[in-house]
RNA sequence: GGAGAGAUGCCGGAGAGGUCGAACGGGGCCGACUCGAAAUCGGCUGUGCGGCUUAAACCGCACCGGGGGUUCGAAUCCCUCUCUCUCCGCCA
């Protein structure tokens, strides 16, 4: 969210840049919903104010019995006629939130504009990308030919989108998490964490999933509570559910919800292991091989808490650290900085990490790196207490380290050998209990 | 799932319809004393919103787990939700 005053004093600046970012709104329903909640909010405090004077008043010792009397009924009116303004201030109130909750976050000054992909830009690349002298199979076929991974039984169990790891496959997986947190515990200081992989509905909306996002997210009911419900959509704030998590980014950046951290404790780095689940809507034509789109898939997630002056450095940081993986991994990538028509919503800037894939003969993402400023702080209640002065929003950061599904795929892709076994990358070797290829 | 207890400021802990933004204690900050420190003494110690303002000061409103209600007036009464604790049951 932004914040209100500012948005009010920026108006031409909020609105160019949320048009950046192919989002429309319409500012002169909030500049009169603004307006109309302080006419209205000035009224009302007006008349509590009366009324508190002359409660005071009421209460007394040495009041007429006679004039306590007619102080009351006279409060009576005025009571009342606050009561309802009071209403209509709530009203005016949840318009306006309502309006600024959908209010993207404004892209830093540096983020390419454009409208969707194609302006997105190349920052770096590293690595060679590897030659062949077969033909490179895809990892949908590598996969079931070494009978590692099994799409057709994960179908018959829970649909399409679904993978079964098998045997190394599942060691293999096991390995690329295990290897991707030591790292960044043991060489880049994060602090691992095992949060819920089911949240509230204020959780997805203190990272900015809901509203937005929440199309694509996995709602959880009983059966009773969807028959209490019955027909009625679940559009209120009091959801009774919980949501399976997108991604660790949501309960890693809700970890302190609500809370003033101390400024000595900043920068907060954080890391976790979790499935991720996502309903990938409106995504039909798209991947429909492999592990590169699936349902649910594993994640080892990046995110930082940093006080607002040093968040930049922090998300040049926490991308490099998401670049050793693949480093180590040698696997080829390039880092893209994502135009303003294809950051996420609750970014300022994103650079994505895009892995060499041979078969496809192309790069794909891998990584995802964001800094949402205050966004998320805000509306998740996050601040922290400078060493003087006045307690002020946290500014949070969040990446893959890497997609493990992704991550095993590319492997599988960029080690395959001409007899059709994969070597392992040599730095996965001690997490593979010493297994150095896998074959048929 | 059943029974009971509770949720107050940075922490502990009062409060039980009006003078409570909240006693008291602790912590923290500032000052005095001291060569310095401890002890002692004095003062200060939340947030959000609105008004005024260059800003500050100042004024007002709100906030005692969340939401709603009763009342001229609620931390205090009622309803409801959430969470925590104790006991019982069930369970990985």
């Amino acid at each position: 969210m932004l914040d209100l005053r500012f948005v009010r004093e920026h108006l031409d600046l909020v609105r160019r840049k949320t048009e950046e970012r192919q989002s429309e709104l319409d500012l002169d329903l909030f500049v009169s919903l603004d307006a109309r909640r302080r006419d209205v909010l000035a009224r009302v405090e007006q008349l509590r104010r009366e009324r508190n004077e002359v409660s005071k008043r009421i209460s007394r010792k040495d009041i007429e019995q006679q004039d306590r009397k007619s102080l009351i009924d006279r409060m009576r009116a005025v009571s009342a006629e606050a009561k309802s303004l009071e209403k209509e201030l709530r009203a005016v109130e949840s318009q306006l939130d309502d309006f600024m909750r959908v209010i993207p976050n404004l892209s830093h000054d540096d983020v390419p504009v454009g409208k969707d992909e194609r302006s997105n830009v190349e920052v770096r690349r590293w690595g060679e990308i590897p030659e062949f002298d077969f033909e490179p199979r895809a990892h949908w076929d590598l996969g079931p030919a070494l009978d590692i991974l099994d799409f057709e039984r994960a179908a018959r169990m829970s649909g399409s989108r679904f993978v079964v790891n098998k045997g190394l496959g599942a060691r293999l997986e096991r390995a690329l998490i295990n290897f991707m947190l030591d790292l960044h515990v043991n060489e880049h200081g994060y602090r691992e964490i095992i949060p819920p992989f089911l949240v509230s509905y204020e959780t997805c909306f203190g990272s900015g999933q809901i509203p937005k996002l929440e199309d694509d997210m996995y709602y959880c009911l009983g059966p009773a509570q969807i028959a209490d419900r019955g027909d009625e959509p679940f559009r209120s704030e009091e959801w009774p559910g919980l949501f399976l998590v997108p991604t660790g980014e949501v309960p890693l950046v809700n970890l302190f919800r609500e809370e003033t951290l101390e400024e000595d404790q900043l920068p907060l780095n954080l890391t976790a292991y979790t499935p991720c689940f996502r309903r990938e809507a409106g995504t039909y034509g798209k991947d429909q091989r492999g592990l590169i789109r699936l349902h649910q898939f594993n994640k080892v997630e990046l995110v930082k808490i940093t006080t607002p002056d040093a968040s930049w450095d922090a998300l040049e940081q926490l991308t490099s650290h998401a670049e050793t993986v693949l480093r180590r991994l040698g696997l080829a990538y390039r880092v893209v900085s994502l135009c303003t028509g294809d950051l996420t919503f609750a970014s300022a800037k994103t650079y994505d990490l895009e892995v060499w894939f041979p078969c496809q003969k192309r790069f794909r993402e891998i990584s995802s790196c964001s800094n949402c400023t205050d966004f998320q702080a805000r509306r998740a209640g996050i601040r922290y207490r400078p060493k003087s002065g006045k307690s002020r929003l946290v500014h949070t950061l969040n990446g893959s380290g890497l997609a493990v599904g992704r991550t095993l795929a590319a492997v599988l892709e960029n080690y395959q050998q001409p007899d059709g076994s994969v070597k392992v990358p040599e730095v996965l070797v001690p997490y593979m209990g010493g297994v150095e290829t896998i074959a048929p």
